[in-house]
DNA sequence: TCAGGCTAAAGGTCAGACACTTGAGGGTCA
DNA sequence: TGACCCTCAAGTGTCTGACCTTTAGCCTGA
């Protein structure tokens, strides 16, 4: 990239102006310098002119081209680098690089957001099941129609092993036959939105908490489901998924009626 | 808050040790001081020490809790606020507050990072239309259910005025007519997930690309799908939002396939 | 009563210095 | 010749201390 893409000032974006004021005046409120230029360089990154790996200027580099301080620069890419859009290495070969967006990121997100969400009440845990039935169902679905070998044997992974039932099983056990069907269901997007939705349920409301008989008919369902999709029978698998989330509905219900209440 | 919760220096997340090395020595890289302050000040907030709307101690007061100085401060609090986790004011009452989540910041999130995953083809225009339909057949479905009088009047706002077609009204139309049956889905979840996915496919592909004749005919899917709505029939709203998605498809593909020409 | 100024607290910005990390190149010694 | 070590340079990481700016509350005087 040319210098000439961060011959930019500070004070170049008193332009952008909201038009949905009071009084009309097509006025925007003043932003702190490393906000400015935080914005800027997520537009030259969204819009392409910066390229994955492409390295930034250093930090004195740009600082002089924006007219700032290092540190007011140094705001800029913290905040950028907290949402990957840019990593720093240090060392003679070091600078600040464009990262590659990658879908794990975006789970992390999702799941601490939802989290902070539901915790918060903004959504219910209704939507939050009713959102994971609208997404899992489909998503065995898809799976009993794309499912590769590697696939069918991550899932027999995650199943009990036929000797004998291990109590400490249950929980990553279901979370990593979950998983696996997201995975297998070949879509990333979907994978990358549900499985956060679903890790939020489990890790709020079940860990450490189900019994293990809850465990045993949730290993039952789990080999249903993997049939299933072994078999490549799309409308059982999503049938079978159905019948999962409905046994699991009321727990999570009585686990966050539980939470909810003033002795907690 | 008490004071004690900032108790912690820079040095105690060296216990935080990954288990998957390559020699099993648990072992975990050196983190910045501003990561670390990070993620303390994450975990606070995530796991409820800190509730919304609380004031953390002013910048100087926990530069000193921690051991760093102010501008390592600073640059951790910069990450925080990128994510939205925390919000700073100025002046004599200012500081820096732990924000309300807001299903609004995760939506602008996703678009952002949606956009960057399809732009670096991490994830391909087939997934983002299969997800889409995946997300917004059942969101009619369930909006016709749940429309309250107010969320018809939203929609029928987006739809083209009797007397007369505004050719300017295509793009912003289209968008207000899917955003608002998100909204009249009645679950946040699946539309602050689906209105991102929605987003990226019409800002990437189609604005100002497609023909009036399009739009004429993206009219007529909306009334359809509007009079199952109102009507209350579910099957019916689900019916035609596949089918309007239905013949959205290959004007999506064909950008795509244009955006992907080495001509481009 | 109220307009205007004063004040203190807190974030915003800056300049400069030094420490630490890391890759590369060159030199030394077996 | 080859392995090893040293040094150097470029960059990020961190600190210090100062000053600016914003803002709410208080005070004062017309």
């Amino acid at each position: 990239m040319s210098v000439e893409a961060f011959s930019l000032s500070v004070d170049q974006l008193d332009g952008v102006a909201s038009e949905t004021d009071d009084g009309g005046l097509p006025i925007s409120p003043v932003l702190p310098a490393y906000e400015q230029v935080a914005i800027q360089l997520q537009e030259l990154i969204i819009k392409g002119t910066l390229t994955v790996g492409e390295r930034l200027p250093a930090e004195g580099e740009m600082a002089a081209q924006f007219g700032v301080s290092r540190s007011t620069i140094r705001e800029a890419l913290r905040g950028l680098s907290s949402q990957r859009l840019v990593y720093t290495k240090r060392g003679v070969s070091g600078g600040t690089f464009v990262a590659e967006p990658s879908s794990e990121h975006v789970h992390t997100y999702l799941e601490t957001t939802i989290g902070l969400l539901s915790g918060a009440d903004v959504v219910s845990v209704d939507e939050i099941l009713e959102a994971r039935e609208l997404f899992e169902v489909p998503a065995a679905r898809l799976a009993a129609v794309r499912r590769s070998e590697d696939d069918l044997s991550r899932l027999r992974a995650t199943l009990v092993p036929d000797d004998g039932i291990d109590p400490s099983h249950g929980f990553e056990g279901h979370r990593e036959f979950h998983f696996a069907i997201l995975k297998a269901s070949g879509n990333q997007l979907l994978d990358v939105i549900t499985g956060p939705v679903f890790s939020v349920l489990e890790t709020r409301f079940v860990r450490d908490r189900a019994s293990s008989g809850f465990w045993a008919a949730v290993e039952t369902d789990h080999q249903d489901i993997f049939d299933a999709i072994t078999a490549g029978d799309s409308e059982a698998s999503a049938r079978f998924m159905h019948a999962h989330l409905e046994r699991l509905r009321p727990m999570y219900e009585r686990f966050d009626r539980a939470a909810h209440t003033p002795g907690d």
